[in-house]
DNA sequence: GCATTTCGCGCACGATCGTGCTTTTCTATC
DNA sequence: GATAGAAAAGCACGATCGTGCGCGAAATGC
């Protein structure tokens, strides 16, 4: 890797971690050139253009969650044990300073068309099918009921997360991570096969 | 009303409506002034700097959503009824064009210290608050199992809607409206008295 | 160790941002 | 219908936005 791939990461890095606070339209290249102290024209020229500086933060940024969440995640027991596995390293990755910035970016482009919106709906249906996926190892495996719909988990499952995320980056409340927990616990034994009626 | 309280009206309505698609910090005063056919500076007049036009526009969209939500649900009997008619004009709400206005602000601001975001905690706390009161009276009125948290249950609430912004206005799945509504059905049966457990 | 490519900087551009000041046009009151 | 006061427009400002060009410096390949 040259020298200019190497600083390229290096903004990348940072330019993920902008983007969780302020999200990718917030984000203005001056202000990331500074924090990483190139020049703006020198920062740029690494990327074409803001479009493109965007739509490559967010394949950093979906590298990192697999790296962090999803391969980790799939390393776990078949099963519920990979559920809860991908539920808790979610919950980190989102618990990172700025939060998950797949949710910042959602809220600001879901009206916007464009590349950036595509790619981004691109990773979300990729989430969604994960959590989905996991879900069904986990009926085949006997610890889930058969007649239960994995797409209605995934919503749910992510619905669990996103509360989490407003009520601890919003207000603040240290108690939204034992409420998520609790949700998820029961979203769980409704699932369970032992627990299907 | 005078002509100024008149206009500035009006200018508030197509802002929370602009504010639904692009945020607070997206809606430019240029733009919002082309939009409602005034000059920049006529409509700047009307408030004083960009910040008190986005804690204005925050004012405006509680009040509208007291009007559409908060207070007709009020007028549903106490309980079980109250809460249903409370989540169904929320879904109606957040399907307006642009979604819930409070959502995108909030992930906007989240990171962002300053009188909006004070605003808004106080809006949102307001939120749960509200959420938790009518699920206590569902507790008093013995719909609902008495051991149940009414802030646990907010959470778990507030979790459904935002799944579903996520879900239709992101990757515009239809089918998030009816997972939306089971998910808010096996909440209300978990929470019911006769399913306690 | 030199030649060549790459990398980063300085500078400047047009556009647009939020914000004031001044003037004109409209409203409301007597 | 004249007049005081409010409302809106016109215009200009400094700042910052994204973006391009050209030059020196540094890294790379032989």
């Amino acid at each position: 890797m040259g020298k200019g791939d190497e600083t390229k990461m290096a903004v990348l890095d940072q330019a993920v971690d902008v983007a969780r606070r302020v999200g990718l339209s917030g984000l203005t290249i001056g202000s990331l050139a500074e924090q990483a102290q190139l020049s703006k024209s020198g920062l740029f020229g690494h990327f074409r253009s803001k479009e493109a500086l965007q739509l490559q933060i967010l394949e950093h940024a979906r590298t990192r969650f697999e790296q962090a969440v999803a391969r980790p995640a799939l390393h776990a027991p078949r099963g519920e044990p990979r559920v809860r596995e991908l539920f808790d390293r979610w919950l980190r990755w989102d618990s990172l300073p700025g939060g998950c910035p797949f949710v910042a970016a959602a809220t600001e482009f879901d009206d916007q068309p464009g590349a950036v919106r595509d790619r981004l709906v691109r990773d979300q249906r990729d989430l969604f099918d994960m959590i989905a996926t996991v879900y069904r190892t986990g009926i085949t495996e006997g610890h889930f009921r058969e007649d239960a719909d994995p797409d209605q988990f995934a919503q749910d499952f992510y619905g669990i997360i996103l509360a989490r995320h407003h009520t601890i980056r919003l207000l603040g409340d240290p108690r939204a991570e034992t409420r998520a927990r609790n949700a998820f616990e029961t979203l769980l034994a409704h699932a369970r096969s032992t627990a299907s009626g």
